[in-house]
DNA sequence: ACCGTGGTTAGCTTTC
DNA sequence: GAAAGCTAACCACGGT
């Protein structure tokens, strides 16, 4: 232990440098990341309504699921085949 | 094929009613998640890049994800115990 | 602890019930677990090992990869729809 | 595009070399890679079936995982010691 | 209320 | 050694 500062315990409020890390910069990537989960979470949850809302006007999840992950398919498939081309493109020193 | 109204097969654009469900709700439901889930992918990329930004400063990606965790689970805690002792306020009355 | 047969410990060998589960049951799934794992690895190994020569016969590995992966894409695409179809067909109680 | 040779487009069955690849090869090794990727898959699904069996016979599936992932960790364990031992006999002209 | 399925996340391997 | 792709573990939703 080489800490010549003070606070190791309850700084609480007061982080700093334990150890060569900064406790201050450490906190704020923390802060941004817990934001955005909260924000991830909250589409998240909004989807979840949609869902709901369209099985309560008669719609079958289940199948709104899969035609969802189809159209996903169809999109993922398209840009890979673009890809493709790129790599062939590079694959015979087309580029 | 039995149906009577126009557009089975390309009626590209103007979807309408087969065996009675509604393909033009039906495809706003499927739009409003879509949006939702790009936006919500969105989220999570920025939450990637904050990872490899911290990374990038020397901090240890795997140790931030467990704080990440733990304050999760303090947060929840919290809350938790909160709402016991409402729970509890309310069953003696003190609401 | 109500185990009525002694053996707590080292009885190696002879595992027999303990805290109410079969030892020798769970060995034998166990043991049917992790030699199929290796015969998988094995798999895994002779799909490297196809790549690898490959590549020295002048084939370039990255395409090759997005190829394969191209020809999965397509495959899942065909047995998605299908099953949608018949998902459809549940939903609107035509099965 | 250069090529002097026929078939680019729908020649379908009858590949044939095109920018200096051979389409016949390429095919082949990818009809191994998946054939074999099938099989792997396979082993995959056994696995699975086998815990799922094992759960419905009582057993934990979380900690079974946990012991087969034990059990390879002493395996590797033991190996390594067995190739160091190996590496010094080697070292001391012992082999 | 539970189970099964499907989606998300994290860790590992492999490639460049 | 960084970046990406793969795989496996975890979690949450929907159905029964």
């Amino acid at each position: 232990m080489t800490e010549e500062t003070a606070g190791i315990g309850h700084n609480s409020g007061e982080e700093q440098d334990v150890g060569g890390v900064s406790g201050k910069r450490l906190k704020a990537y923390l802060d941004r990341i817990e934001r955005l989960t909260e924000e991830k979470q909250g589409m998240a949850d909004d989807i979840k309504d949609i869902y709901a809302e369209a099985k309560a006007t008669g719609f079958d999840v289940k199948t709104m699921r899969k035609l969802v992950r189809l159209r996903k398919m169809d999109a993922e498939k398209r840009r890979e085949e673009e890809e493709l081309l790129a790599l062939y493109q590079a694959a015979i020193g087309l580029d």
